[in-house]
Parts: C-alpha cells; sequence; structure tokens
RNA sequence: GCCAGUUUAGCUCAGCUGGUAGAGCAUCUGAUUUGUAAUCAGAGGGUCGUUGGUUCAAGUCCGACAACUGGCACCA
C-alpha cells in the first residue's frame, strides 16, 4: 500500500520519536510534523544531540521499521489523555490548554511510543522506506516558537519516498551551496564582510556596487517614468523624530545611536518613513497634488541580532528602494493595484514569474494601534485589490505591523529559504504623528492615507536572492563587466585596446586583458568569474577588424566584425524599461 | 539574543591518540608570446580567531569572548 509523502514523512517522525525515547529514555517530547522535504521532532533532553548521535538514531530508526510495528489509534476522553501523558509536561500543557467537552481526543501508538495525534499514518511501519531518509542536522527551537519559553532540541530529517529521490534532493542541495551568494561575491570579486569592524555591513567592490548601482538606475528610471519623485533625508537625526514617529519606543533598542557634544542623542536612520513624512509637511497640500509618491533610496542601519546575519540577505545596513504615496482614501485601492502590478512587472524583468504574496492582517488588540473600524476599511481595501486582480496570495494573520495591515512578497534562495522583499503596507500611524493634512475640494483639512511601498526591498538582499536564482550568470544588462578583451599575445594588445575603446565610447562597460598568459588559462579564469562574452582577439581578428566571441556557458565559437559587435553590444546592455 | 557546530597562508583545505606547521591555487621573480577552461622553474608568505588555563611541551586538551555556518526567535 502506497501513501501520500505526507504521511510517510509524519509517521517516521514518530519513527524518530521511537528511536530517540530507546535510546534516551528521559526524553519529553513536544512535537513533529511534516515540512517541505522531511520532518522534524522536538526533545527536551538532558542529552545534547550531536552529530555523532546520529548514525545511532538512524540505526534505531531503521531497526524499528524493520520490525514491521503497526501504528494503532485510539480514541480517548480528555481524563484518559491526561493519564496517558502524565509525565510528558509538554503534551500536558497542550491537554490543559484544549478545550473541547466532550469530544474525543485521537492518539496514535507506534512500539513503546504513543503521541497525541491526528494522524493519518500508515497502517504498519513495512510500509515505511528504510534507506531514503537522512538526519540532517540538530538545532534548537524554543517551545511553542516563543523566545520566553525553553530551548528544545530539534533534529531536521531529509526524507522521500524513494533512495533515489533523497540522492537527488542531496545532490541539489550541494548544488544549490554552490550558488551561495556569499560563495558568489568571492568568485566573481563583488563584496566582503569584515566580521571584526563591522559583521554584518557590506564592502562592496567595482563588480558587486555595479551590479547594486544598475538595480538602482533601473529602479530610478520605471520611477520616473511613472511619475514618483525622488527624494533624499538626511541619515543621522535627532530622537525626537523617533519618538514622534513611534518607533523608538518598540524599536529604540535596535536603533544605532550617541550622545552629541550638545548633549542630545542622535540616531542613524533604521528607516525613511519619518524624513519623507517631514517633506510630505512641508507647504500646504492640495487634493490636487494627490496621490503624491515620494521615493527615497534611503540606507538604513538596524542592529539586528548576531544570530540573524546571513550574508546579504539579512544585513545591518541596507538601502531600500523606499516610498511614501500619500493619496485620499478613494484612491487607495487604485493605488495598491498600482504598485503590486508594478512589482509583478519588475520582478519579471529579473525572470522571477511567480512570486509569492502574503496578506498580513492586524496583530492582537495590545500590538496595534487604530480603531477596528480602519482595520477592517484598510485589511478589506488591500484584499479587494489582491482579489480584483486575480492575485494569489496567502493569508499571514496577525503578522501587519502595529500601524497597519501589509502585503509582502517573498523570494526564495538557492536553498529554498522564504525571504521577504517587495511590500505594500498602509499606516495609519504617521499621517497622525506628523499631523499631515491636505485641502480638499470643500477647502477643508483632510488627512491623508499613506502607504509604504518597496519593491525589491532591501537592494543588498534582492541582490543576493537574484545572484543564487542565476548562479551569477547575470542578464548582460544587470552584468558587471559584460565583455572583457582577450588578446591571443602581446602583439595583439594594440588592437585589443582599440576594441576596447570602441566598445567604452559606446557605453559598454569593459577591459583588455593584456596579462602575459596563454589564451586557456584566461577563459578558464575569466569563465570561473562568469564573464559573459570574451571578446579573443588574434592576428586574424586584428588584420580584418573583427572579434571571436565565446559566450558564458558555450565554447563555440563566432567571429564578427567589430562595428557589428559594438552595434550589438550597446543593444543589449540597455535596461528593460 | 538562544541552541549546535566551525574558525590553520589572499582563497580552498590537510594536520591521527599534545612534541613549537603543510598542499593546491593565488602573489612575486625569471623564462615563455601563447588560438578558446590551468606553460615551466624558482622565491616569498602563517604570533594556527582573541584571551586565560592545564602541561616539561598546546594548532591539537579545558574555560571565556568574538565572528562565521545551520536552525529558533526577531525583522519598523
Amino acid at each position: 500500500m502506497s501513501y501520500p509523502i505526507e504521511t510517510v514523512r509524519h509517521s517516521l517522525a514518530h519513527v524518530l520519536a521511537a528511536a530517540v525515547q530507546k535510546l534516551f529514555p528521559d526524553v519529553k517530547f513536544a512535537g513533529g510534523p511534516a515540512i517541505e522535504n522531511g520532518f522534524y521532532y522536538d526533545f527536551d533532553t538532558e542529552h545534547r544531540f550531536s552529530e555523532e548521535d546520529f548514525p545511532k538514531i538512524e540505526k534505531e530508526m531503521r531497526e524499528l521499521i524493520k520490525s514491521n510495528g503497526r501504528f494503532e489509534q485510539r480514541f480517548v476522553d480528555l481524563d484518559e489523555a491526561k493519564g496517558l501523558f502524565k509525565f510528558q509536561p509538554y503534551k500536558m500543557e497542550w491537554l490543559n490548554e484544549y478545550d473541547a467537552a466532550g469530544e474525543k481526543l485521537s492518539v496514535y501508538t507506534f512500539r513503546d511510543f504513543t503521541d497525541l495525534c491526528r494522524g493519518p499514518h500508515v497502517e504498519s511501519s513495512k510500509d515505511l522506506p528504510r534507506d531514503s531518509f537522512k538526519i540532517r542536522t540538530v538545532a534548537g527551537a524554543y517551545w511553542k516558537g516563543d523566545a520566553k519559553n525553553k530551548m528544545l532540541q530539534r533534529i531536521y530529517v531529509d526524507a522521500f519516498l524513494t533512495r533515489e529521490d533523497l540522492e537527488q534532493f542531496l545532490k541539489m542541495q550541494e548544488e544549490a551551496a554552490a550558488r551561495d551568494n556569499r560563495k558568489l561575491g568571492k568568485d566573481m570579486d563583488l563584496f566582503h564582510f569584515e566580521p571584526e569592524y563591522a559583521p554584518g555591513a557590506v564592502f562592496w567592490h567595482n563588480n558587486g556596487y555595479r551590479i547594486y548601482r544598475k538595480l538602482i538606475e533601473y529602479l530610478r528610471a520605471r520611477q520616473e517614468r511613472a511619475g514618483y519623485l525622488e527624494i533624499s533625508t538626511p541619515s543621522i537625526m535627532d530622537r525626537c523624530l523617533w519618538e514622534r514617529s513611534g518607533h523608538w519606543a518598540k524599536y529604540g533598542a535596535h536603533n544605532y545611536s550617541g550622545k552629541t557634544q550638545d548633549g542630545k542623542t542622535f540616531c542613524v536612520k533604521p528607516m525613511s518613513c519619518p524624513g519623507g513624512m517631514l517633506v510630505f509637511g512641508q507647504g500646504i497640500k492640495s487634493y490636487k497634488d494627490l496621490p503624491l509618491y515620494l521615493a527615497e533610496f534611503g540606507k538604513v542601519c538596524r542592529y539586528e541580532a548576531a544570530g540573524g546575519l546571513s550574508g546579504l540577505m539579512r544585513v545591518r545596513e541596507f538601502t531600500q528602494d523606499d516610498a511614501h504615496i500619500f493619496c485620499t482614501e478613494e484612491q487607495l485601492e487604485t493605488e495598491v493595484v498600482k504598485i503590486l502590478r508594478f512589482i509583478k512587472d519588475i520582478y519579471g524583468k529579473f525572470g522571477f514569474d511567480k512570486i509569492s504574496m502574503k496578506l498580513a492582517t492586524r496583530p492582537n488588540s495590545e500590538f496595534r494601534i487604530g480603531s477596528d473600524e480602519v482595520w477592517d476599511k484598510a485589511e478589506g481595501a488591500l484584499k479587494h485589490a489582491l482579489d480584483a486582480n486575480g492575485i494569489e496570495y496567502e493569508i499571514a494573520e496577525g503578522d501587519a505591523a502595529f500601524y497597519g495591515p501589509k502585503i509582502d512578497n517573498y523570494l526564495r534562495d538557492s536553498m529554498g529559504r522564504v525571504w521577504q522583499c517587495g511590500t505594500v503596507q498602509l499606516d495609519m500611524n504617521l499621517p497622525e504623528r506628523f499631523d499631515l493634512s491636505y485641502v480638499g475640494e470643500d477647502g477643508e483639512k483632510h488627512r491623508p492615507i499613506m502607504l509604504h511601498r518597496a519593491l525589491l526591498g532591501s537592494i543588498e538582499r534582492f541582490m543576493g536572492v537574484l545572484l543564487e536564482s542565476t548562479g551569477g550568470n547575470l542578464p548582460l544588462w544587470l552584468s558587471p563587466e559584460p565583455v572583457v578583451v582577450t588578446p591571443i599575445s602581446e602583439k595583439q594588445a594594440d588592437y585589443a585596446n582599440e576594441v576596447v575603446s570602441a566598445l567604452r565610447a559606446a557605453g559598454v562597460y569593459c577591459r583588455a586583458d593584456l596579462r602575459d598568459e596563454k589564451v586557456n588559462y584566461k577563459i578558464r579564469e575569466l569563465s570561473l568569474a562568469k564573464t559573459p562574452i570574451i571578446a579573443v582577439v588574434g592576428d586574424k581578428e586584428m588584420a580584418d577588424k573583427s572579434v571571436t566571441l565565446r559566450h558564458f556557458g558555450s565554447d563555440k565559437q563566432e567571429t564578427i566584425a567589430l562595428a557589428d559587435f559594438v552595434a550589438q553590444m550597446a543593444e543589449a546592455i540597455k535596461m528593460p524599461l
């Protein structure tokens, strides 16, 4: 009998728990679901799991599977369940909170291990594979996902239906690791980190900074065409600004701040919004000025927890492609739709055809401001904008910011991890706190609706995802160095320089590789650095004013006239507006 | 911040049970002038993350701190 992979994974989680119980009898069980490529189970035991335990545990799991144990389901009432799990504090905590008088609870027993579990499970462990799972790692995880609770030990296991699937998965993981943004950053000479001097902050090298600048140039061009205005606000401002915005109370501890000689506390900006509010607040705004789009490529600094830093994906200093949109209530939905389309279109240009969207709704009342009516309206507007445009999304219950609901979009890195990138957020807080207003048709003052919006989110993070998705093989318009000209010997050095000059005159960034090395050597090295086009010039090319091209990922050669090449390149590096 | 692991030359890594460091690539010098993924030869380069301790002796054992990696929490 064959079962869905989720059932197999979940049943294997019980086998893991049974194996751990056998090897470490003091263990207390929390829970263990099936996940994307396998499953995990959370344990609490005096023993600290380490890699050395993995083979022992896997062996025990295989033994248990071999024993053809049955997964037996029983239904018990609450009191009976409390008796069964009286030595299992985590199960008891769950039972004590469980409030469903009269309802029966489902309990599964496999060998000596009994768990509170809805199932479904396989009938017998003979339905489970013995050689298509592998313990990946052990990691800490808080009970109930709350940092105030005890940290448990979570064992992650990769699990598939067949050995081939597992092996294929492991191989893919290996290949994905080769596309890690940190590795590509080194291979392509894009950036580096200085853990001693600036943990979590990027030192951009020429190549990386060229990509970074191109991303911003592209966004700027797109935004200008969409009617955005671009502003720039100070990096360091008095603490009282963030007190006014309400962020200090909530996030003050994550700010970089310091005292100045006049005894004031200044703070490096962790976000651009308050500055944007002050710009909007200048002069008198009319309803005729709305919607008003104020964009800012603001570099922001946040003291992120040390354990959360990760290459380009999570840094302490990054540039947001932020914008604040001021509009009327009637314009709100149209503006949200415009942003969503903007995001979709731009992501498509980077090759991200499907992006996952989440609508984050109001957090618990103690963590939010504004009345329920306003939240209803705000959430309704965002939801309607999504629905009316056939955009697929999930709802992230309670995940909104304290000041309003938002739509976030997520991209995955090469290892499948999900990162928040673009965002549309409705803010019911800042217009109030900065007392923003516009004069309406009726001659009265009105409060504008304000939307935060980021397309890529953080330039750093987006570049990280982009590098991983392309394996560093960027499209020509984004490539930091689309062409390198390589003479066969020093006899053609002058001609190589001539080719470079012609390309540069056409706006193509390039250089000649005049090193005293064999062509083979240079081809290899340039290929490893992912140079998209290598233009080789020898006596033949010099004689007839041509170049021989080799494109990344191919060993085909193509000889074309220099003038044609220059014209082609000038076209190929144009931004896809 | 929490849990686990890791930290040796510019990079990738070796150094078993403690006996004061090694490879490949890169760099530099010389030779070579090269036709599509590594030309040959020589040379230089490390207070083994930092800091305490154990020991006659520590890259190796123990502690603290830091950073990094993988998770968890956080993410305005």
